[in-house]
DNA sequence: CACGAGACCTGTTCGC
DNA sequence: TGCGAACAGGTCTCGT
């Protein structure tokens, strides 16, 4: 499910609190529910549930698509990947058929992590970059530059699309947002990378930070029944619109598999 | 090195 | 209506 974006919304929305629950900071774990084993990455099980317990959040930050709460004495991150979500529920609400991993809080609150699919993980480790250390930069980092990204782009000969989906190349990015941000800069999906000239490079560098700051403006994207809040899936320019006119020129959206994914773009505005 | 296929999982939608 | 195939926001590993 989540890109950048929507695990950025979730973010201020636990860090924040909403009317249905306060702020996660300051709160104490009081206990943990595991209800699907694989769902812990690291350490195993027993010891992620005993080292979390008795532990306070301090501050909850992003780094790629990685949630971070720093803890008072570890880290705990979570990855979502095509289906998590992680949420605050309170006293009444009932455990649903996919919640997995279940923290006991304060004041009879619960974090909820549910994952349909089961793909998502949780570490508990004392160095954040044990898991994040093979990370790329920040799309919004002020040391990636127009000639850094150009450089970093041309360093390699790939096609665009699956590099802008590594993680070690640019951490944040996901497949909505790729082929939003590719039809913004107006490159074709498959356009080799050390093949775009410092001008496109530039121009796509802004065209990714303009659909991330978009999609986190709209608190995400809302798909199927997996991520709920946001609204960027109605602002959509091709991703899931095969067949519909592209919002620049009016040519029909394609769609091809890219690197096994289904990729959209317009033939018209981004030719090869 | 770069790419494709398969694995990990469950649920929904599509096509006949 | 029914049923299998295709597809889904991600990432890892293996073979060529």
């Amino acid at each position: 499910m989540p890109e950048l974006p929507e695990v950025e919304s979730i973010r201020n929305r636990l860090r924040s609190g909403t009317e249905s629950h306060p702020s996660l900071l300051g709160n104490l774990f009081l206990g943990v529910e595991i209800r699907w084993l694989r769902s812990i990455a690291y350490p195993t099980a027993q010891e992620f549930q005993s080292q979390v317990v008795g532990q306070t959040i301090l501050e909850l930050n992003r780094r790629g698509k990685y949630l971070i709460f720093h803890l008072s004495d570890s880290y705990l991150i979570v990855h979502l990947r095509m289906s998590g979500d992680i949420s605050v529920i309170s006293k009444g609400d009932l455990v649903r058929q996919h919640d997995r991993i279940v923290f006991h809080l304060n004041d009879g609150l619960r974090l909820v992590f549910n994952d349909a699919r089961k793909f998502g993980r949780i570490w508990l480790v004392h160095d954040p970059l044990q898991v994040t250390g093979k990370l790329g930069p920040e799309p919004f980092s002020v040391e990636l530059t127009n000639e850094v990204f150009y450089s970093r782009l041309t360093a390699v000969k790939r096609q665009i699309k699956p590099l802008l989906l590594d993680q070690t190349f640019l951490a944040g990015l996901g497949n909505i947002y790729t082929d939003e941000a590719l039809h913004l800069a107006q490159i074709h999906p498959l356009c080799l990378s050390n093949q775009i000239d410092s001008l496109q490079s530039s121009r796509l560098l802004a065209c990714i930070r303009e659909v991330l700051e978009e999609g986190i403006r709209r608190q995400g994207a809302s798909i199927d029944w997996v991520y709920r809040g946001g609204d960027f899936q109605n602002y959509f320019r091709v991703y899931k619109r095969t067949g519909q006119p592209c919002p620049t020129c009016g040519t029909l959206i394609l769609r091809i598999m890219v690197g096994q994914r289904g990729t959209h773009y317009c033939p018209q505005c981004q030719k090869l």
